[in-house]
DNA sequence: CTGAAAGCGCTAACAC
DNA sequence: GTGTTAGCGCTTTCAG
């Protein structure tokens, strides 16, 4: 910070008292004075360049008009497009935002929690939560505003903004079954999260409802949502000996890596086995075979999200859960079984 | 923000003045205090739950531990790594930031650049500044520290931390030229930016050395980074009727969008035409060819400037440009032009 | 070694 | 309609 043009300098140049500056400079307040003075004082403003000084604005209303933003990984590609979501928002509201990254380290959340706060953030907009967050729902209880994205505290009555978990599963192992997968592995997500353990228990509630199980040992779950622990599950299922036909991928990046352990294995997608993910990466179309995944809305989720933080912010109440809804995109990793494709080119030769 | 424990409070509790307890929670001036009476306010400290209020340390001291950073777009994947070098070098020094996202909209960023300075960030990292950035010059002028990454202001004392372009677009060049290419057309950048600017320049110096020219009409200037905009200067290209081997494309998503428009057009990536990129977003090896491209190092930049950013707010000097280095990544989108590759088969039939 | 007092720049009761 | 006054929570001189 450097020296700046004060309310003082404005009243002293306008030959008024500095209250009556702070009035004219509010619109609000600007009404209950003639507008002469108010014209008068604003102009004298912009003449001397001022800038108003929030942070001492924030001590006396104690409000900062910022909102703090966690994240869990912003590298991670479902993330810029809802940053961009909650910005847009934010910043037409008057609200600027602190962004952090957790990595899903809950020493570093805590941290960063704590210098949030310390700044004195108005609200917090958590999509890096865990389903068991102490820390974060004592803040909610305490009347912080405080609003989870994506994933959810569980159980809690924080307000959640998160996407159709069940419907994008039971699209995807729909598609599977309908393509004629009866033997379908599965990598799930880090169940300490509320997206890996809804995807899976929404895995197993489709399969039961359509009168097919899935064997235990046909069922790997990945300490994180990244490419390596696709890779690592992919050969577990291999090693395990089990036959399946397809695998069900708890998210696109955990389905990447499985697709590369596939191919260090000789083996190909879709020919010899089918895959599915889950978030709809960008880009996601340009590799080949081009996954086929849910599509899940990411810039409107922020853009909601931020807008009932506003909510929020102005002391209404919001609704307890808000979900997205999530659309299937087709493309090259499903094609029915090997021995139903053979079975059918003996029907129809070419 | 709601009612929080305060020093007057850890003083009442601890029968002290405040100024003591302020004394006895700042490390350096706690030593002037006798060890005893730290302990006790400390642990009290605790015990009541206790939070610096940074706003009105801040409004004291003049400084806020902030700093702005101001990118083009999260959403353009070269950022987010860059962005996480940034925030953890930041977060060490106990500086937080906030980021905010121009779209390289000139209006946009004098808006966001003023919240910025309303809320008395200490200094600014600017990855999205254009050539000519007068706002952005005058602010350093004042004494602000600025810094500007990837991109700098073009003539201006501004320090930057920028990648080596000149290197970058000379071995791209090379390589394609002793893959065996002399009619090579180019899609530029938005000369606006000095990477567009300065990828153009290294081009034509570059040829000019291996004694090859460009004829004006092979090439292109993009009015953005986007895919969209390398499909349109692709078909453009084409449209001219000029005839080209390869196409050495300013950055990564130019060379994906001229891919898609020579897919549309039915020519095939090398078979047909070459193509380089710059920059090596994440999971361009995933893209069948898979793009031959410059990589540029975005969290090391991010950290480097990051650090180059504390030592400005010590009040230390700066280099007034820092380069990164950069290094050649061959995939598979390159290859020697047809007519070359006809003639080695004759050559050597298989 | 610790206390007293002033003030960062702003807003909001309360006067007149 | 506008001025007066107090104070948000903290740091930092200056006393003692």
């Amino acid at each position: 910070m450097r020296k700046q043009v004060t309310l003082k300098d404005i009243a002293a140049a306008a030959g008024v008292h500095v209250s009556t500056v702070s009035r004219a400079l509010d619109p609000v307040t600007a009404t209950t004075l003639s507008d002469e003075v108010v014209a008068q004082i604003r102009s004298a403003a912009t003449a001397m360049g001022y800038r108003r000084n929030r942070i001492a604005s924030s001590l006396r209303t104690q409000q900062s008009k910022t909102v703090g933003v966690v994240l869990p990984d912003i590298s991670n590609w479902i993330f810029p497009p809802m940053v961009r979501g909650i910005e847009k928002v934010l910043e037409e509201a008057g609200y600027a935002a602190f962004f952090v990254n957790t990595d899903n380290l809950v020493a570093r959340e805590e941290r960063l929690l704590s210098a949030l706060l310390e700044r004195g953030v108005d609200g917090i907009l958590h999509a890096a939560v865990l389903r068991d967050s102490p820390a974060l729902a004592a803040l909610a209880a305490e009347g912080l505003p405080v609003l989870t994205l994506n994933r959810r505290v569980d159980p809690s009555r924080i307000p959640c903004v998160i996407n159709d978990e069940n419907a994008g599963i039971q699209m995807m192992v729909t598609h599977l079954v309908e393509a004629g997968h009866s033997q379908i592995a599965a990598i799930s997500g880090p169940q300490a999260l509320s997206t890996g353990m809804m995807r899976q228990q929404a895995l197993l509630t489709t399969l039961a409802g359509m009168g097919l199980r899935q064997p235990a040992c046909s069922h790997v779950e990945a300490n994180g949502f990244s490419e390596e622990e696709g890779s690592r599950c992919c050969a577990e299922l291999f090693d395990r000996g089990n036959h399946f036909t397809a695998i069900l991928c708890a998210n696109d990046r955990l389905a990447l890596g499985a697709l590369s352990e596939l191919r260090a294995r000789g083996l190909s997608c879709p020919d010899d086995v089918s895959l599915t993910g889950y978030n709809d990466m960008p880009y996601l179309d340009w590799i080949a075979p081009g996954l086929t995944t849910v599509r899940i809305e990411q810039a409107e989720a922020g853009r909601v999200a931020a807008e009932l933080m506003l909510q929020m912010l102005n002391g209404a109440e919001v609704p307890q859960e808000t979900v997205m809804p999530v659309t299937m995109i087709r493309r090259g990793s499903v094609t029915p079984p090997r021995r139903l494709r053979e079975l059918q080119a003996s029907r129809n030769p070419v």
